[in-house]
DNA sequence: AGATAAATCAATCACATGATTCAATCAAAC
DNA sequence: GTTTGATTGAATCATGTGATTGATTTATCT
């Protein structure tokens, strides 16, 4: 007789503890689709068929395995956000721990928001994720954006907070539309899309991680300390 | 006999240069119907059927105006792109006129990019089109970047040309990744979708438009000057 | 081998989507 | 008043969507 889930709270996903090696490959190919397709696409711009064509798989599995096209989505960010939520949370008990003082204050606060997020791409399927999760970010779909939320919320707040407290200069209103300016430019550099190329000759600009990183936090951290419309800067 | 538009370049959209009340208020009508509604869901995320619901108008009509759900946006994007684009290219001509030099240029370019969108918010269905062409800009939908890219790319080249000169601090390189967080500051404040509501509380922050413009200015240009990893700020 | 659970498959449901047809209406021109 | 072309309306097409079913296969353990 077909297998039925029981209807509980996560109703098929079931117990696998033993993680048998066909058993995986099924699960894991339609992760490993679904990330490169999500990337590609955005979310909506997937259709379950199309990731399961891609993986190989029949459409029921994905549903035997994630319940729906969103849960599908939920894995992808269970899978990947928590060594990075993990190594943000590490980097703001250091900083905790011993804080900065002065102008390194903010930059390294931001440097440890933004810096796992940059170097998922070192991590196999990780620049997937990153555009992934990118692209969610800005995603109207409430589905979407309720994932987003559960993922990041926690270490976000507490980004926030600490970054807050770094930056006695402005008041809370300027506070409020530069984390603006924050999450933006972190998105933007972290879904890459083909805009800036668009309009400039991108003369090979390096990719590497650490470059990249380089440069947004420099581009952040200048950002959230200049005072709001006033003279700053030296040279 | 049925009315069959001619399959010349813009196929329906016909011939209707006395502009006649009834005519103009369907169209009309379906277009601030679109308005709202991709502004709060996205481009994929509404239905025309939902959009002529709301606009109490028939399907048929949308076809008929604009040919498809792709043209409803195009048409969105040239009623407002133009004033907008036309305000951009008159202070880009202004300061190619009567350049700023040193701190200022920068903060003075990017204000001429920025500001002409920021300010849309003034305009009535402005702050729609604010949303939706932030929410297009990064809509990995082929078509809509499209629209996009036709819509923005010429002052986008030029405007990043001038600031490009205004940076000769910055390598290719740095430039390069720097004006993503340019392009996604200004995205996500213009999108404001309520991400960072969710992580601060906001003592209700203003929101005028020339609050929020100073704002990004300050931020995105304080980023631009800011040397790639470096000491730079004064105070 | 036989029993039990896990996993896969082909097939389909119910529905939403964008697009389209063709007849009916309407305003103005002649 | 009739004709003409622009506009609207109701109905429908063709397709794609996520979800689901129930039988079938496969692995695992006794």
């Amino acid at each position: 007789m077909g297998f039925r889930p029981a209807a509980t709270t996560r109703p098929p996903t079931p117990a696998a503890p033993p993680p048998e090696p066909r058993d995986l490959q099924t699960r894991e190919r339609i992760l490993l689709a679904a990330e490169q397709l999500f990337a590609q696409h955005g979310f909506s711009g997937v259709s379950l068929r199309s990731i399961m064509a891609e993986a190989g798989a029949n459409t029921a599995s994905a549903h035997y395995y994630f319940r729906s096209k969103e849960g599908v989505l939920q894995a992808i960010f269970q899978k990947h956000a928590a060594t990075m939520n993990a190594e943000r949370n590490t980097l703001l008990d250091a900083w905790e721990r011993k804080p900065s003082t002065g102008i390194a204050a903010v930059q390294r606060l931001v440097e440890a928001f933004i810096g796992p997020a940059i170097r998922l791409r070192e991590t196999p399927g990780g620049q997937a994720f990153d555009k992934i999760s990118a692209l969610c970010s800005v995603d109207p779909n409430p589905g979407v954006r309720e994932i987003v939320f559960q993922t990041f919320d926690a270490v976000g707040k507490r980004f926030s907070g600490l970054l807050r407290a770094a930056c006695p200069h402005l008041g809370d209103a300027e506070y409020y539309w530069r984390l603006h300016g924050l999450f933006g430019s972190m998105m933007y550099v972290r879904a890459h899309n083909g805009r800036v190329d668009h309009l400039v000759q991108p003369g090979a600009a390096p990719q590497t991680p650490e470059f990249v990183l380089d440069q947004v936090v420099g581009f952040v951290a200048a950002g959230m300390r200049a005072p709001s419309r006033t003279i700053k800067a030296s040279t």
